[in-house]
DNA sequence: TATGAATGAGACTTCATTCAT
DNA sequence: GATGAATGAAGTCTCATTCAT
């Protein structure tokens, strides 16, 4: 998040960088994508990279931290809209749907990259990717103290189970080139599923358990 | 030194390879692993392992298909073992959180570079995990035809919703040193957010809709 | 009229770049060193530095040849107050250790640097070095003339012979931290070996010759 | 001195790699010279010098080592040859002068870049170097004890200026293209000058001392 | 089959130098 | 004159793959 490189009318150049390694890298992945492609889609040098990031380990790690970071203030800006937890959770899960289609590239990036680097990069922790999760925590304790979701909820459990879904569901959308299904139509089936999952007791089961 | 048959003696140096790989990959990921470091970790030359594998990437994809095979296999044998839809998805899941423990250096694998492998490999098509995907949206149809799932219930995403949660949950707990949860007890939440969620209908919300 | 950049308060500007050049310089060498390391320590732009010298080549040669014209006018004074040969020769040692304390920077420059430089850059002539040279070889003469050294001496190899123990010894003197020796007593040694030794014929020697 | 990279045959391989890079350090200089250069010359691929030597670095430092190794081995066999200090000190000058033509390459890499590494590369200690100066100082030491040399002489220093004094006339006649003078006459010289500066007494100067 | 030394294309990165302001 | 952001050529080193043994 610290701004390296030359201040001023260099931002707008550095920002330019950053788009063009969002569109490279969710095209190739991380370690297909060349460093003298970037700058050849920013419309820079390829040296000029390296005066606003350290490395090409610095740009994907700056991209994750920026760009996520201006995915966070946004959900939480658009979450604390909602009334109960039901409705915040509906915000919420239709945000991110949409995030599919206003930020294609960086939702690929993430969803792709996030999980080699946060295994593999040594010292990285996702800080913001953790706060996106916080939110959703949030609206979770929250539905239970409104006494919309049961009392033994495992919130740390059911936040991860709700991030899997929408992202596996995302990727699927992502990687599908013919687009089977409507992301908002996904959001609604996915809210259902979780607004009633959150709540209820477990029904029986019958044969062999 | 007597020397085995060429079908023993290989078949035994192929999938010492195999596994071999599996530990590399899933302790370093696809690109920061060296076809070297397999190769030592297995017992044989570099060059033997392009006797069993066409190159690096096939080396991968013959990991995802073989042993994901061997997985599907298990899981399907397992499954029908169970009653009606609501224990089958109980043993899937059970089964799935349990292979954190059993296969981990294969699940961590499959985690991490399928999305790649998925996204940036020109003609790989991941056979395999689409038949595990399968599995799980046959139980969801039965589920539907028992009445134990309600009929407009959208297979095609609820499967993705499941996996993606049991996914995201798996990497959390092979991503975290501490491992704060038991595969087991997350196994049960899990269970019971779904079997409630698919069920039924969804509740109204209150406040700003 | 042969003067380089800007004039006037140029000229002080120039001389802060080769002081931080001999800085630098002697620390790191000439290949180690950055042209906008020693513009930050001269407190000017990169590009300033190529506003009073035509390259980075050119400020390592600007940098012997003015800084070692002053060691020559400096070291002619000092000689020229001493009586015969054998005293200005003890002058000129003594002062050429003593630049190790007085000019400790530019001295560990020549002995790294002149030696890459004389080699390897193409058309390169140390005149200073030379002129430097030539005051010791003016002092032999001179003994010779005065029957002070014996009259086959050969002054061209005996002046490098000289020059050679003075930069040795320094060198080793720069390069050790623990400062084993004195400066003064070093000079002191050296001229008790040559006074001597530029004077009398060889022993005959004992054993297998 | 670690013998890097394959065994056996391999070892004519990395001999042909160090005398090319003694041959190229020796024309351009370390950091002019390109490993593809070296491994032109030596009729490798780049790649190959990798499996040989660490990096550039190990490279050099290689050569000086094992190189300068085999320079130490001679001297103190040759040496021994010799009778009493003064006859040892002759066959050290003689060899010393000598080894610019046997060794004429590696002796140009050794001066010129022998002083850069000393001071730049962190961590090296040229202990061959070292040795080569403990054989002279052992023939001091020797002389000091038969009475050949005066008893107050300082070894250490002594030994760096006779060092230093044939190692600056070599530079002279491997930099000058026109050879003026005849290595063993200037061993001839050489020799004179210490031979008697070594074991007198200095004489009293006249004139302003 | 098995080996592993050798290959060489190609990537990241550095940094002297330029030039618009 | 002074600046310093931008350039882009070029070098070191890596590593998947090959092939003679």
């Amino acid at each position: 998040m610290a701004r390296r490189g030359p201040q001023g009318g260099g931002a707008a150049k550095r920002d330019r960088i950053l788009r063009a390694a969002i569109r490279i890298f969710s095209q190739k992945g991380y370690f297909n994508s060349r460093i003298s492609e970037i700058a050849r889609l920013a419309g820079v040098a390829d040296g000029t990279i390296y005066l606003y990031f350290k490395n090409k380990d610095d740009l994907l790690i700056s991209l994750f931290e920026e760009k996520m970071g201006e995915v966070v203030s946004d959900v939480r800006a658009r979450v604390a809209e909602g009334g109960d937890a039901l409705s915040r959770l509906r915000i919420f899960i239709g945000n991110h749907m949409d995030l599919l289609v206003r930020e294609a590239g960086l939702i690929e990036v993430i969803q792709v990259e996030l999980r080699q680097s946060n295994k593999f990069m040594k010292e990285y922790v996702p800080v913001k990717f953790l706060e996106y999760l916080d939110v959703l925590g949030g609206i979770l304790d929250a539905g239970k103290l409104e006494g919309i979701f049961r009392p033994d909820l495992n919130v740390t459990l059911a936040r991860r189970a709700i991030f899997g879904a929408l992202d596996e569901i995302s990727l699927a959308y992502v990687l599908s080139r013919k687009r089977k299904y409507d992301p908002a139509e996904a959001a609604d089936e996915i809210y259902r599923i979780f607004a009633v999952g959150l709540r209820g007791q477990a029904p029986t089961m019958g044969g062999k358990p």
